[in-house]
RNA sequence: GGUUUGGUAGUUCAGUUGGUUAGAAUGCCUGCCUGUCACGCAGGAGGUCGCGAGUUCGAGUCUCGUCCAGACCGCCA
């Protein structure tokens, strides 16, 4: 055997065993007489120890040559330490170095190696092998892992079948931007990377699999986010003879044992809301409920005087800050301002004071009276302390702006707790959304999602009044799954791809296909995707998903360790019917 | 495509109103140290202030451009 133990194993049970260890050097500590290493692999850390009197004088002159991140190897006896660590697991021994052999010399690493290192993001992503020697990544990952077993274990026990679905597919016009790959033996094609293998499943379950799973990459070719890879991956699902609360049903269940495996949490049943109610009260398609300062809309409150800035907005909107009474005017202002800069686009912001003597201070004291502002205070649940916060404009603007401010106070007021979790389904989403430039609709989920049935009719009618079969799985704030009932029908689908702008011609060049199988025998169904990444770091109360991806891009989609994306060489390139002219900007 | 923040020692950062030889911590090297575990003590090396122009007697500091990185908006069926 190349060792005998784990770095993590050895225990005061194990005192008198002789040892062979593997591991990388974190840190030397040299006493002149007396020297310990400790090493460390994926299990832990054991602390070596050599001294004067009991250790060879090579030997120890080699131990005090170490370098961190050497990797070495030893053997030894476990003996009690006189001081023992109880921080930590392996700290009621040390092991008495007999043999020391060097496996590998290491360079003195760019960053430290520790839990709270001194490497920046750059840099730790340049040399992520040597982040991932780090106990937050690392157990990032066996978080990961964790939670990826328990999603195979859970679907596999309820009867869903893992099937792998093709990675080089065909690129369509809807939706996100594609990845593709150009095609060698047919020149001046290319395949698509899938953007998720949606069509696939509903084609398996035309193929009679009935219950469908993967843990399967997806690409889009989009911008990037703290929460957003341009490679991620699915848990997609998919389910035949099923209704809407079949597949909530499931999905509930699985998102509840993950809970319950990972947390111990235990959550009954997760509240729904529709999409109107969301938007409505929370300003958000999803909504993070951990929290309160729900929307009161304030229009019949505040458009009865003479300022004219509410009096012409389509939207009034109140939310109580708890608490915020205590902002000083200079931090009002600096939120005024937060509110007022491009990515929020608030014009302005009006605020009132609840003091403690049941007084109100506002911004427009000039335009209403204490009656009005208490009645603001009432519509928005304000107590004496809060601070009302008032934003006003167009419906749409004013609600993403008002969601906005309410997640930063949250995040200031310490209110998004990161282990409180609160899931929720919001469901009858609309099935179209209109393109205010174009006109054109498109679809709010994809354009497979089925109408809502009894809105059937609406199609042919008014469009843009139809509600979905479509769902929503929200937690602490984040989409981290969504899914609809499917159409399963060539007419309905055929209707809908005309809908969305298709002709005759391209909707069969596009979807034939999907449309042909529905006309032999496609079941109902519908399922749903889980953004896996995005999952596992709210699970693991973490906001950004890169330090749960072990190899994961930066802002600009590059790999800076590989550096990629690079250049193809001329050759490469014309074995691909490419020209390298368009590579000079 | 846009907004914004940053780029100074290997690393993380400080650097005042534009003014002498650009600092700290940590890491690294050397020595000392009879039980360390964030070991301690003493000493040392280490800098093209991202890059390029400009303003100025003088630029890490001001202006413009550019590159890189982070966050966000657009985008993400």
């Amino acid at each position: 055997m190349y060792r005998s133990h784990n770095c993590g194993a050895l225990s005061a049970k194990d005192i008198g065993k002789t040892v062979t260890l593997c591991g990388w050097v974190q840190k030397l500590r040299d006493k002149g007489f007396i020297g310990w290493v400790d090493l460390r692999d994926r299990y832990g850390v054991t602390q070596l120890i050599f001294d004067a009197e009991r250790t060879a004088p090579e030997l120890l002159q080699a131990a005090k040559e170490l370098g961190r991140e050497t990797v070495i190897k030893i053997k030894g006896e476990v003996i009690a330490r006189n001081n023992a660590n109880p921080n930590m697991p392996t700290g009621e021994i040390e092991v008495l170095v007999q043999e020391l052999q060097l496996l590998n010399a290491a360079k003195t690493p760019p960053f430290t190696i520790e839990d709270q290192t001194d490497g920046g993001e750059e840099l730790r992503a340049k040399y992520r092998y040597l982040d991932i020697r780090r106990n937050p990544v690392k157990n990032n990952l066996i978080f990961r892992h964790k939670v990826s077993m328990a999603v195979r274990q859970y679907l596999s026990d309820q009867g869903f079948i893992d099937v792998e679905t093709p990675y080089l597919i065909k690129s369509t016009p809807e939706g996100a931007r594609d990845f593709v790959v150009p095609s060698r033996m047919n020149p001046g094609q290319f395949y698509a990377l899938p953007q998720s293998p949606q069509t696939f499943k509903q084609l398996l379950m035309v193929g009679g699999m009935d219950r469908y799973f993967q843990i399967v990459k997806c690409f889009r070719d989009e911008d990037l986010r703290a929460d957003r890879q341009p490679e991620f991956t699915q848990i997609d699902c998919e389910m035949a003879f099923v209704e809407q609360e079949d597949v909530l049903h499931v999905f509930e269940g699985l998102t509840r044992h993950l809970l319950q495996e990972v947390h111990g949490i235990d959550i009954k049943e997760f509240p729904r809301m529709t999409y109107a109610h969301a938007m409505k009260t929370y300003g958000n398609d999803k909504p993070d409920i951990r929290f309160g300062m729900e929307f009161a809309e304030l229009n019949e409150l505040a458009q009865h005087r003479d300022f004219n800035v509410f009096n012409a907005a389509a939207l009034v909107v109140g939310i109580a800050v708890p608490g915020a009474n205590s902002y000083t005017r200079k931090e009002i202002d600096a939120l005024i301002d937060w509110v007022k800069r491009p990515q929020v686009g608030a014009k302005g912001m009006v605020y009132v004071r609840c003091n403690e003597d049941g007084t109100y201070k506002s911004s427009v004291d000039k335009f209403y009276t204490q009656e009005d502002l208490a009645a603001w205070a009432k519509a928005t649940g304000a107590a004496a302390g809060d601070l009302i916060c008032v934003l006003s404009g167009d419906i749409d603007a004013t609600r993403a702006q008002t969601s906005a401010l309410r997640m930063e106070l949250a995040t200031r007021l310490g209110l998004r707790d990161p282990k409180v979790f609160a899931p929720l389904w919001v469901i009858d989403f609309p099935l179209l959304e209109k393109d205010p430039e174009t006109g054109h609709f498109h679809a709010m989920h994809h354009p497979f999602t089925a109408p809502k049935p009894e809105h059937l009719e609406l199609l042919d009618t008014n469009p843009a009044a139809v509600n979905a079969n479509a769902y929503d799985l929200v937690l602490n704030g984040n989409e981290i799954g969504g899914g609809s009932i499917r159409i399963h029908d060539r007419d309905t689908q055929s209707k809908m791809l005309s809908l969305l702008g298709f002709s005759k011609e391209d909707a069969q060049a596009q979807f034939g296909f999907l449309m042909d199988a529905f006309e032999y025998g496609a079941p109902p169904h519908g399922g749903l995707a889980f953004g896996l990444d995005r999952l596992v770091s709210i699970l693991g109360g973490q906001e950004t998903i890169r330090d749960f991806i072990a190899f994961p891009k930066n802002n600009a989609g590059r790999d800076v360790m590989i550096d990629a994306p690079a250049p193809l060489d001329q050759e490469q390139l014309e074995e691909l019917y490419l020209s390298s002219s368009a590579n000079k900007q």
